[in-house]
RNA sequence: GCCCCGGUGGUGGAACCGGUAGACACGCGGGACUUAAAAUCCCGUGGCCAGUGAUGGUCGUGCGGGUUCAAGUCCCGCCCGGGGUACCA
């Protein structure tokens, strides 16, 4: 019987789902292991080839992990709310649950056509009610949290207004964003609206005037890791700043744990190093600068406190309140209308002028606290409101953007540095020797920044500080599609919903669009209310369901909780999580910070939630060209191209093989080609070719589901991990298929003779063969391990090769095999399993351990080289001894003949590798 | 600009700790089977040079140096491609 893939697949995908295969609980008697893809979005597009190589590398290794005796976890589902399906709703009226629950419907289909061992019956989605009320329960006990730096964790907001109720606010440690001081006696003076209002500068999720990126594009506020170049990353609208209040989540306090926890994941270097640089640790001081004329000193940040003496200007960021503390009468006119010209810019145009500094001087001086000389106070946007203080003492000598600055607008520049030249650039770097700078002359730059920080704590005007650039999550959206929050408002005051009338479930409204008064979408739903009261309007951003969704896979369905006690107990965390390295500043930050506000109220028990991540590459499109003369129907074959003037046009790749053009399907394939002429080559038509993103346009992308009725999903399973290393990016190239294809077919017959019958047969395997089969064992199970599928697959391919050359069809090496094949091939092996007359599904098998016996060998052929030039090679026993070998190989005839009566001059001999010869 | 990661045949890619570069596969060329095609099987396949020939020589892992008996692998300096980040004081 010929191998019939598309019966077994759809016979076994059928007896798994049947039988329940895949479905895991916890078993206390097994170790646990939790293999976790990252869940898609169901976009309209459905799958292209590209999408499965993750999930594909994953499955095989938690398989893996089934047969080598774990409880594996392995769950899917979707990360449902988003953008995409809003905007289709806004375009159609079609309400986005409907179409995201058609898409993932679909997504499924294709899902299960590759036959995966998820746990279906944990799936998660995002826009599930009884799944987002854990995400709006988690808003509410951040909601009331806050932030405590000495215990380093998360508290009861109930704790902190003991605190107050002892102590007032002033020796509190806690991370807020509070203006104002007061004694525990004030405290108690204010009424319910004051204390609140206070306490929301304490809470972890918290609703605040904050500088946001606002995107009228989308209508609606994004986080900092949704906007690139000054652009939404979603559509590419522009971003502006904006003032607005907005609901935030205090993820800066966990700065520091962030950065720690990088030390005890395994992540590649490249992945920690973006978070890294996300989080933005410096260290510095900060430093009191007196301004003239009044009592209140201005603060900065700085990383060089020795350049204090170099300082000739100080700049505040456009928002800082100081700007209209420090200007003067005279300045205030220019000063306005500077401040206006800058709030009409957006972040692209800000970025785009790097070159040209802007700015204008506010008619203030400070006092330098280290020289004692007065410095004027100027303002300008290439200092931040949102970084440090807002303000900044300049360096023009030693800061490269301080240095264009003095030199746009003509301030002095002082040198700090023995013989540097500050004439056309400044020195940023950290190294010389100090100079014109009173008490750290003769100083080394790193001598001199410890000292000036004491020097700064010990005249107290100023203290060391370390600051991060990880800016707390803007976690309102003006938008539809998401969890909407539990909060209502009175009194214009936040109050959480209870507990027990979670969820609060998304409204219904005529249009998905904002209001005539410009409030969000659910300005639009009827009775959004909770006890008479307004609800909020915003609704929550994508990552918000994002963030504990591999929680909730734990224990799905729990009405009662996240995830239950137990369940948490036994699968603590994710073992191993695949997904694309995109997710480095947003989800993978996110879920960090969530997942340790879980350990801090005591619901988890481990504070990261990813121990070891593998970033899987993109697959690339490989698109085909035709080349069109100009002006006329005519096209040329490649290789004659260049004597023509051409056009290069997207040919789409199902009309094209081998780069071989269809000539008669291409001129069916649009009208304007239908009398097409064509140059031909060797009586073809030959396409140029090239690697692009795979996308409809370039008329080059792959769906799943063609392969797989083409080929079969265990074929397609094992291209894609053929194809290269997982965390590498590649093109996918249809033809190479044949060849894992033309491998499963061998592997199939090896248990069939010439005739196709059915030959496995019981005889004792010859040395050899065990040899092959043990061989072949430990380099599967070593290349799984490290993650290396592609070589996996070559060595079952040469382990088919040999077995196929001795014509071996016995069960005791094909059975140990199949096993090993499982992980790749779960269709194929499955039914040769049965076959051999097994019951029970192969995927509950053990995987075989391979015998070190058959793993030695005796012999080895060393390459024997002259000089390092590799001549012949010589078979010896691997037994011999380095004399041994060197007296062996010194007196073999054709040593004789390369050295030609030289004398040797050296011999080195490395025992099972190699024999090199000097002379 | 700064920080990562890459660069190996016509193509995708192998090569453990420095030890026979190009495994495995595609493609291509040749052959067998076939009326023919598909499928299948066998042989060859990095470049150049020499030889009728089994073969021999030589160059070769982006470029230029270095360390070493030996370098795709280690070190220094560049070039190119991809990703991250950017007035973060």
């Amino acid at each position: 019987m010929e191998y019939q893939f598309s019966e077994i697949e759809a016979k076994w995908q059928k007896a798994w789902e049947e039988q329940g295969t895949y479905k895991v609980t916890e078993d206390p008697s097994l170790p646990k292991f939790y293999v976790l893809d990252m869940f898609p979005y169901p976009s309209g597009a459905g799958l292209h080839v590209g999408h499965p190589l993750g999930y594909i590398a994953s499955d095989i290794y938690a398989r893996f992990k089934r047969l080598k005796g774990y409880n594996v976890l392995h769950p899917m589902g979707y990360d449902a709310f988003g953008l995409p399906a809003e905007q289709y709703a806004i375009q159609t009226g079609q309400h986005p649950s409907e179409t995201t629950r058609k898409n993932a419907a679909r997504y499924r289909e294709q899902l299960d056509k590759i036959g995966f061992s998820f746990d279906w019956s944990r799936e998660v989605r995002t826009c599930d009610p009884a799944y987002y009320r854990w995400t709006q329960w988690a808003f509410i006990q951040m909601f009331h949290s806050w932030y405590n730096k000495e215990t380093d964790r998360a508290e009861p907001v109930a704790q902190l207004v003991a605190l107050f109720e002892k102590q007032g606010n002033r020796e509190v440690p806690a991370a807020h964003s509070c203006p104002v001081v007061f004694t525990a006696k004030e405290w108690k003076a204010m009424d319910e609206p004051q204390r609140m209002k206070i306490l929301l500068d304490y809470r972890l999720a918290y609703l605040a005037d904050t500088m946001v990126n606002w995107c009228p594009g989308l209508g609606t506020v994004l986080a900092n890791d949704e906007v690139k170049d000054g652009v939404s990353v979603r559509g590419g609208h522009v971003v502006l700043q904006k003032q607005m209040k907005q609901w935030s989540l205090r993820i800066s306090a966990y700065a520091q744990r962030l950065l720690d926890g990088l030390d005890q994941v395994e992540w590649t270097e490249s992945l920690k190093d973006i978070q890294r640089h996300w989080i933005g640790r410096s260290e510095g001081a900060e430093v009191f600068f007196p301004v003239r004329g009044l009592k209140e000193s201005m603060l900065i940040y700085t990383t060089r406190a020795d350049t204090m003496f170099g300082v000739t200007f100080m700049v505040l960021a456009p928002e800082s309140e100081w700007v209209q503390k420090v200007t003067s009468p005279e300045q205030k006119a220019a000063v306005q209308e500077y401040l206006e010209q800058v709030s009409h810019r957006n972040e692209r145009e800000r970025q785009a002028e790097t070159r040209t500094m802007t700015g204008v001087f506010t008619g203030g001086y400070a006092l330098n606290p280290f020289s004692g000389k007065e410095v004027p106070i100027w303002v300008s946007d290439y200092v931040l409101a949102g970084y440090g203080t807002g303000a900044i003492m300049a360096v023009p000598a030693h800061d490269s953007r301080d240095y264009v600055f003095a030199k746009t607008f003509g301030l002095p520049i002082v040198p700090l540095i023995e013989g540097c030249d500050v004439s056309t650039e400044s020195l940023d770097a950290k190294e010389g020797i100090m100079m014109n700078s009173g008490f750290l002359n003769g100083k080394t730059v790193k001598e001199a920044i410890p000292i000036a920080i004491r020097e700064v704590e010990a005249r107290g005007i100023g203290r060391r500080k370390v600051n991060y650039r990880l800016r707390d999550a803007i976690f309102s959206r003006q938008r539809y599609w998401g969890e909407p929050f539990p909060v209502y408002y009175r009194e214009g005051i936040p109050y959480t919903v209870e507990e027990k009338d979670l969820p609060v479930v998304l409204p219904e409204v005529d249009v998905y669009l904002p209001t005539e008064a410009g409030d969000p979408p659910l300005g639009r739903a009827k009775d959004w209310t909770y006890k008479g009261y307004p609800m909020e309007l915003s609704t929550m951003p994508g990552f918000a369901g994002s963030s504990a969704y591999y929680f909730h896979y734990m224990d799905p369905g729990n009405p009662h909780r996240l995830v239950s006690e137990d369940a948490v107990r036994y699968w603590k965390s994710v073992d191993l999580y695949v997904g694309g390295t995109e997710h480095a500043t947003g989800h993978l930050i996110y879920s960090r910070f969530w997942c340790k506000f879980l350990y801090d109220i005591g619901v988890v028990p481990e504070d990261e939630p990813f121990r070891k991540l593998i970033n899987q590459g993109m697959i690339q499109g490989r698109s085909n060209f035709v080349y069109r003369v100009r002006g006329t129907n005519q096209f040329v074959s490649l290789h004659l191209k260049d004597q023509y003037d051409t056009t290069e046009l997207h040919v789409d790749i199902s009309l094209v093989q081998n780069d071989v053009l269809d000539i008669e399907r291409f001129r069916a394939w649009s009208p304007d080609y239908a009398d097409a002429e064509f140059i031909l080559e060797d009586g073809k038509y030959v396409c140029g070719w090239a690697v692009e993103k795979m996308s409809k346009s370039m008329y080059n992308v792959v769906n799943p589901d063609e392969v797989v009725s083409r080929y079969g999903a265990d074929t397609l399973r094992m291209y894609e991990m053929f194809l290269g290393p997982v965390e590498q990016s590649k093109p996918w190239d249809t033809s190479g298929i044949e060849g894992v294809h033309r491998f499963l077919k061998k592997f199939w017959n090896l248990f069939r003779d010439r005739s196709g019958a059915w030959c496995v047969e019981d005889v004792a395997p010859t040395e050899k063969e065990l040899k092959i089969l043990h061989r072949t064992m430990a380099r599967i199970e070593n290349n799984i391990e490290q993650f290396s599928m592609n070589t996996a697959v070559s060595s079952f391919m040469i382990c088919v090769n040999e077995l196929q050359e001795l014509r071996c069809c016995k069960r005791q090496i094909l059975e140990p095999l199949l096993v090993t094949l499982a992980p790749f091939a779960p269709h194929i092996t499955e039914e040769l399993w049965h076959r051999l007359g097994h019951t029970a599904s192969i995927h509950q098998a053990t995987f075989p351990v391979a015998d070190v016996k058959y793993l030695v060998e005796n012999e080895f052929a060393y390459p024997v080289s002259f000089n390092g030039k590799t001549r012949f090679t010589l078979t010896l026993g691997l037994d011999l001894d380095r004399d041994a070998v060197e007296q062996a190989v010194l007196t073999d005839a054709n040593t004789l003949k390369y050295l030609d009566g030289k004398p040797v001059r050296k011999v080195v001999v490395v025992p099972g590798r190699i024999v090199n010869i000097v002379f």
